[in-house]
Formats: structure tokens, sequence, C-alpha cells
RNA sequence: GCCGAUGUGGCGAAAUGGCAGACGCAACGGACUUAAAAUCCGUUGGGCUUAAACGGCCCGUGCCGGUUCGAGUCCGGCCAUCGGCACCA
């Protein structure tokens, strides 16, 4: 293939304001008490979410939400705007790790090389980053914070009383480690063999692990886990102050999973055992016929009979042995097996038969139910499979009551006879309170965060046993860095690979580090804060900065975060989490971390199917950058389709884009004889004509408006409108040209940098210059145009004077020698008269 | 199954309840050129009417219905695609 010829120089223009702008620092931005800080300006934080640097680079997804915040940040300086719009690495994670396992190179030196790469690229595309911020979770500096904020965690706990996360030393009681927010349990968890390690439940997917796609065992193991679920009601509750996309708001709030209902005991057994089930519709009490618990509910063996147990026993084994997307298919038939025990239903005091049955979750509420056949699905299926009573107990507006499941009317129910549910609810609650058999009781879909990996290229835990029991390091002695290793490799029987590392696991005589690591997630829980103020050594981030970037606006926060959907029930709920816990204990001054969240939407491949290395359909931003510049790389992003929608790529589209800024160049530029270009004869000091001054002015508005609205393809499409007017005009303004290339900045910095310095206009460079502002009264024309229309439907089109009445409007209308044509013979039954825009008959 | 988002030309898309398809891509025609590329100009939802042009008419925003002088936009019901959740009592 021949050299196809640039459309324009980008290939020079591009890295020479690059290196200007790192030269010159122009996007550092101060704190307050910095020399140079200015306080009169407002500020404005805006975040990406930083990226983990994988090895396979940069693909055209990561440029898009980065380009939508670089618009953003550059505009809002050219208004002004004390701007923080940083960049960093969340670099901790098991992509790294498992090449190290592959290829023994060690994970630091992979993810310093991954670094450099994403890095150059990102620097390419020109994005206006205050690097002087520049942070990675694996730096010691930083991950001695993530240690530190892991230790506040440890020694606080969630009282109950004042509904805050207070220290540790607020509890009154025996056994502070049962309440703290980080602590220590046996539970069971996700185990997956192939990688070695435990993984939270926002980890696994469909049974079978986020990364790697490997198949996920549940498996008790001794734990840390964090308290998320102490704060479910605040995470909850608090998200309705947040201007954040409603699918993600429903998508946290369906994951937390909040339920009312109540706790009710059942007796019975050979010794009156107790069970207690939770429900949601206590007002069902007397329709509950059998009691069902999870297989795994430690007191089967307390009510199993003798001649039960063998098959209660095989029962068991066979469901331990299913995977937990077998446990889950729903298309399959109930399965389960008497006890052949009994307890008393409490409100009647009848006995009811309890079974196992793996329909039952031993993880949520009480691992126990009351099961109300008639009012219940799953209850129903099994009763019928089993041959188990259903007795009615809800009366339905309408229709069979057998199967019905929503609220009506109690019956055969003597306590709450003919009361609606929502009443018989409360009714029977406060009779199962009085009579000490039951209480009101809330339950949560959402558990604790099991937070421990058996994985090397995670942080170290502050902590180091003795004696079987826990205890924190001091703050003194962080940054814990992880031991060398020469072997990575998950042992896979759970023994964290940090366990090889004798000599530092050795803390004492008696004492012993801790081996288990920090998930990926740990790092990116607060880097947030640490953009504040990213080289304090002496708190995590310093009180002043935290307050000037992180206060304004409702709940405070980050001003705008965007980033992809992905992160809706991870990332995003454990910052949420990690930073209330730092709000109640008096760190950080707001309730929420993120004030506003954008989803940029997924980029597909020019197939229409999601970008994969196996599909071949991946787009690499270097090649468009090295055939079409940066300029047109951001552009077309912002140019294929609204923010949030999912689009697919298409080089056709860079090439218009591209062909859009070289129409841009050439307003300003021509080429000599030689072949240079040289600042176009066509550029004058001539005033503008009406025409293009009304042009200009709705191109300011409208690239003004679009750019507050996140509409940035259509402010591209209005600078594509103003160039094609300008086109070609003999002459162009040269004021026009200055405030068009102002506008333009945001979008396309390189070359609207380098021709506003060729048009050599205003004090010096663009980012000097202030966002124009626009005259309405120039778009406001003496005439304006009419639509006639006649029963709904277009037959005309007038133009009247702006002052022109509604009379007159209506007068002249109805003289239209068209207008008398189609009415003729007809009647006028209505005038309908929009100012300004059109006349509608009614005729008949 | 439940929840959410989306549905407009050949394609990406645009339209405070008021001329559907701005802007761009692709396609076609023209100018420039020895030629090509590049550039510039023009046409481009479907159909009917007309010798042709101008003009005119009808249909058209997933489907069915409703509200309204007027609906891509609002309301009700369906269908399809994508995403999420999925025995959570």
């Amino acid at each position: 293939m021949s050299e196809r010829r640039k459309p324009y120089p980008f290939d020079a223009i591009e890295p020479k304001w690059q290196r200007r702008w790192e030269e010159e620092q122009t996007f550092r931005v101060l704190n307050p008490g910095q020399t140079g800080f200015d306080p009169t300006r407002p500020k404005f934080y805006i975040l990406d979410m930083f990226p983990y640097p994988s090895g396979s680079g940069l693909h055209v997804g990561h440029p898009e939400g980065y380009t939508a915040t670089d618009i953003i940040a550059r505009y809002k300086r050219l208004r002004g705007y004390n701007v923080l719009h940083p960049m960093g690495w969340d670099a901790f994670g098991l992509p790294a790790e498992q090449y190290a396992v592959k290829t023994g190179q060690h994970p630091a030196v992979t993810t310093r090389e991954n670094v450099t790469r994403f890095k150059v690229q990102l620097q390419r595309i020109g994005f206006s980053y205050d690097w002087s911020r520049e942070i990675n979770t694996t730096d010691p500096r930083y991950f001695r914070w993530t240690q530190w904020i892991f230790l506040q965690l440890y020694h606080a706990w969630f009282n109950p009383e004042t509904q805050r996360v207070e220290p540790i030393n607020t509890y009154i009681g025996d056994s502070p480690d049962e309440v703290r927010l980080a602590y220590v349990a046996n539970v069971p968890v996700n185990w997956c063999p192939e990688l070695g390690t435990v993984l939270a439940n926002e980890e696994v997917i469909d049974g079978k692990s986020e990364v790697g796609g490997f198949p996920v065992v549940r498996r008790p193991m001794r734990q840390w886990m964090l308290r998320i679920t102490a704060l479910a009601d605040r995470l909850l509750d608090e998200l309705k102050g947040l201007d954040w996309p409603h699918s993600i708001k429903l998508l946290q709030q369906k994951w937390i999973g909040r339920s009312e209902g109540a706790e009710i005991e059942f007796r019975g057994g050979n010794r009156d055992e107790v069970i207690r089930v939770f429900t949601t519709r206590p007002d069902t009490l007397y329709g509950a016929t059998y009691i069902v618990l999870a297989p795994e509910h430690p007191l089967v063996d307390e009510f199993v009979s003798s001649a039960q147990r063998p098959e209660v026993e095989q029962y068991r084994a066979q469901v331990a042995s299913k995977s937990d997307l077998e446990r889950t298919d729903l298309s399959k038939e109930k399965t389960g097996v008497f006890t052949g025990a009994h307890v008393v239903n409490p409100a009647n005091g009848e006995k009811i038969p309890i079974w196992i049955a793996d329909y039952v979750l031993v993880t949520y509420g009480t691992g126990a139910i009351m099961a109300v056949p008639a009012h219940d699905e799953r209850d129903l299926e099994f009763a019928r499979k089993f041959d188990l009573p259903v007795r009615e107990v809800v009366q339905p507006p309408t229709g069979n009551a057998i199967g019905f499941v929503g609220d009506g009317i109690a019956n055969n129910s003597p306590l709450i006879d003919g009361l609606p549910s929502a009443a018989a609810r409360h009714r029977i609650i406060a009779w199962l309170e009085e009579q000490n058999l039951g209480r009101r009781n809330v339950r949560y879909k959402l558990r604790d965060w099991l937070f421990s990996r058996q994985r090397y290229w995670g942080e170290p835990f502050p902590i180091v046993w003795e004696d079987g029991s826990h205890r924190a390091l001091a703050e003194s002695e962080l940054p814990l860095a992880p031991p060398l290793l020469d072997d990575f490799k998950p042992s896979g029987d759970g023994e964290p690979p940090l366990a090889k590392a004798k000599d530092w696991i050795r803390y004492s005589e008696r004492a012993h580090r801790e081996t288990n690591t920090m998930p990926q997630w740990a790092g990116s829980c607060w880097y947030y804060l640490r953009f504040c103020d990213p080289r304090n050594d002496a708190r995590f981030v310093g009180e002043e900065a935290e307050r000037y970037w992180m206060s304004g606006g409702k709940p405070g926060g980050v001003d705008l975060y965007v980033g992809g959907t992905e992160h809706a029930v991870l990332h995003l709920l454990y910052a949420r989490f990690w930073h209330k816990a730092l709000f109640d204990l008096g760190y950080v001054s707001t309730p929420e971390p993120f004030q506003r969240l954008v989803n940029q939407g997924l980029i597909l491949g020019e197939d229409g199917q999601k970008m994969s290395k196996s599909r071949g359909n991946v787009v690499n931003p270097d090649e468009v950058i090295d055939q079409y510049g940066a300029d047109a790389l951001r552009c077309y992003e912002m140019f294929m389709g609204p923010l949030e929608q999912m689009k697919p790529w298409s080089m056709r589209g860079v090439e218009g884009v591209a062909r859009f800024l070289a129409r841009v160049w050439r307003l300003v530029m021509e080429e000599n004889q030689a072949g240079a270009w040289q600042l176009s004869a066509r550029v004058q000091d001539v005033a503008l004509e009406v025409a293009q001054e009304k042009v200009l002015h709705a191109t300011i508005k409208k690239v003004t408006e679009d750019i507050e609205s996140l509409s940035f393809n259509t402010a591209i499409s209005q600078m594509m409108i103003f160039v094609n007017a300008f086109t070609n005009a003999p002459a162009v303004p040269r004021i026009a040209l200055q405030t068009f290339l102002i506008l333009l900045n945001p979008f396309a910095p390189h070359l609207s940098s380098e021709l506003l310095e060729e048009i050599g206009t205003g004090p010096g460079e663009i980012t000097a210059q202030a966002w124009p502002p626009f005259d309405e009264s120039k778009l406001v024309e003496r005439e304006v145009e009419i639509v006639v229309q006649v029963n709904g439907k277009v037959r005309d089109k007038i133009r009247v004077s702006l002052t022109a009445s509604e009379d007159e409007v209506r007068a002249l209308v109805l003289a239209l020698p068209r207008v008398q044509e189609l009415l003729a013979g007809k009647t006028v039954r209505k005038v309908v008269v929009v100012p300004k825009k059109l006349v509608n008959l009614v005729v008949s």
C-alpha cells in the first residue's frame, strides 16, 4: 500500500503540544495552601475509573470514557475552575500474578512494564491529566495507607445504638472480636481450585470465577471478613441522594436485598429444640404446614430420627457434591427428604413435619423456612411433589386462592381473620413478640465481604498471630511489604504463597504474620481520596485537601465519575462502604464518595460483536492514531453516538471525522508553491456577515449546552455545520475562527492549539483563553418561517415578521391561495396558532 | 420467571408534544485531473402522479389501541434484542 497522504500534519503537531504541556505542566493543579493556589475559583473533581494495566495494552474502550472526562476537564478549566483530573494504576491483581506463575517473572516487573506502556498510550491521546498526582496501588507509599485503613476497620465497630461506625473502645462487652468491622470467621466460602484462592460473591458469575471462568466450589475456610452488612441500611438509604444512573442504583438496591419480616420459633423434637425461621409473610403462619431446613443446617443432626438417618445422610452427601450452578438450576425438580421429626406451629399448636431440601439456602435468613404451600410457588411445587397438606390462609381479591402469592385478606387464621395482609403481619408479629415466640426481623441478601485471598500479588494484612489470636501491627510498622518470592504458585490446598516465606512470617519468638493478602478491590476503595493529596506521608489524605476537593454538592464527593457498569456491585459498593466507615470515624468530610456517576457504553467491534482477541475484532488505538491522529480518535469516539450507549466501531467513521478536522485545518492553512503549509490568505480581519454571526452563536450555544449535558456527538455535529458554512467563504473572519477554535479545543486539543497559535490572536495559548459567551440576540431573526398545516398535514409554509400577532398570522395564513384552494367547500372548525412555529387549520 | 435499557433510512445517529431522518458514513452523479488519489458541488426513506422538469398526493419511527388540533416523543397492551438478577422464603 502506498503511503496514504495525511489529511493534515497531525503527526507533527500532536507530539509538539504533548511535549509542551508536559514541559510547562499545563494541567498541574494546586491544593489549598500551595503557592499560587487561587481560592476564588470554583473547584471541579472529575475522575475516571483507573485501569488495571493489563498486558494487552489499551483498547479503544478505554479512551471512550477518558475522552468524555477530558473534554469536561478542559471545558471547566476554560470556564475558570480549578480542575482535579488525575490518573493512576490499579495494579494489584490476578492477571499479573497468573503471568508470573507461568513465566517466573516477578509481578512487580510485569506491572512496571504494563504501567509504562499504558501511560505512553494515554499520553499519545493528549489527555489533560495532572501526572504529578499519578498513583499506583502497588507502591508501598500507597498501600501503606490501604493497610492503615484496614487497621481503622479492624479497630472499629458498628454501634447499633448510634447507627454509626465507632472506635472499638466505645464497645462495652467481652468479645470485641465479634463486632469488629474486620474479623476472622470460619465460613463456607467460594473456593476456586484452579486459582487456588477464595473469591467474594461478587467475583463469582454463574458458579465460575469472574477472572478466568474456572469452577468455584463451596467449602468452609477460616477467612478475613469485612462487616459490610452492618452498613447495609445506610448503603441502601443513602443511594437515594446520588446522581447515578437509575439502573446502577437498582442493581445495588437488589444486591443489598433488604427484606422486612419476622423470625418465628418452632419448637419440637425429643429435646424441645427450637427452629428459627425467617419469613416476610408472618401473616401466613396458619398456612405453614411443614418446615424445611437447608441440608447443611446444624440442627438437622439434632432432629433426624434414626429411621430416616440413612436417607437424610445420603441426601446431604448428594447435595454437597453438587456445584452451586447445579444446585441453583431453576428448571430442575424440587428434591428433599423427611427427617422423621416434627415441630409445633406456634399459631395453632399443630404438629408439622420437618423436611430438608436444597431449595432452602443455608446462607440466607436462618437457613430454615416455614413452608406455606398455598401462597408460595416453591413451597407449592414441593408440597405437590411430596404430597404435603396445602391450607389457604389468604383470600385474593379475585380468582383462586391456592397459588396466590400477593396481599389479600387473612382467613382460616383465628388471630387475624379478616385483616388485610399488611395489618395481619403487624398483628401477628405483635402477638409473637408478646408470647416470646418470634420478633420483627430484617434480613439482607448482602453478605459480609470475604476480604482475604490466598495469593501473592496483593497487600499483606497488617496482622500477626500469637497463641491462636490475632492482633494489629502498630501504624508505625507500615507499610508491610510482601516478601520477595521466586515461587508464586498457590499450593492448591488453601495455603497462601506467603506461607513459603519463612523468615518473613516470623514476627517474633511466638508471633507470626498473617499470610493471606487483600483482594484486588482494596486499593480502588479509596484511590479517589489519595488523588487529592497523593504525596502526603503523614496522612492518607490531608484534611484540607480532602475537604477542598470532596466538598460541595448534596452528599458531596467526586463531582463526576465516569466508568463502565461492570463495577455496579463491586468497586462502587465497596468504595461506598469504606468511605462511610471513614466518614463516621471522622477521617473524611462527606458521607458519599461519588456524587455523580455516568456509565459509558460498550464499544463493539466492526462486526457488531463484543471486542475480543479470539474474534480478532479488537481495535488498537495506536493504529488509529498512526493513521488519523489522536484528535481524530478522540472526536470519533465522541461522535459515534450517545456516551452511555453501546455502539459499534467503524474505521470509515474515523475517516469521516478526520476529514472534518482536515477541513478545519484548511480553513486556516493553505499550501504554498513549495508544498509547505502557511496561514491562509482567506483569514482576514473582517466583520462577520449576519448569517455567519448567526451560525457562530448557534455553535457557541449548542456546544456549551451539549458539553454540559454530555451530548458530545451533537456538539461535534454543530461544529461540522459551522465549518461547512465557512468552507466556501472568500474571507474567513479571524475573530470567528478564534472563537471556534476555543470551542473545538476540548475535543481536538492539539489541532485547535496549533491553529490558534497560527492565527496569532489573543493572549498566548488556548489553555489561557476563556470560554466564549453566546449572544442570544444574534440568533433571532426578523422573520420566522411558519408551517401551515391543514388537519395536521403540512400544506404550505409562510414567512412572517417576528412581531406579528396571532391574529395577523391567522389572517395571513387564511389568505394563502394554497389554503383557499384546500378550504374550498369546507368549514374551518378551529385554528391552532403556535407562535413562531406553526398554524394548524382543523377543517371538515 | 423477575427487573432494567433499547427498538427511527443501506449503516452510526438527530429531533423542549409542532416540517421525521440534522450531522456523518456508504452509494450514485458532476467539477478539477492525461489518469487516479485528494478536494469541491449535487442527489440519496418507500411509493404514486407526470413525456420530463416543476409541482402535487399517499405511506413511513418494532406491533395493536388510546389521549391530543397535532405523537418517534405521553398513556395502556403486546413483540423483539441486549444487559442484570435468578429457589433470597
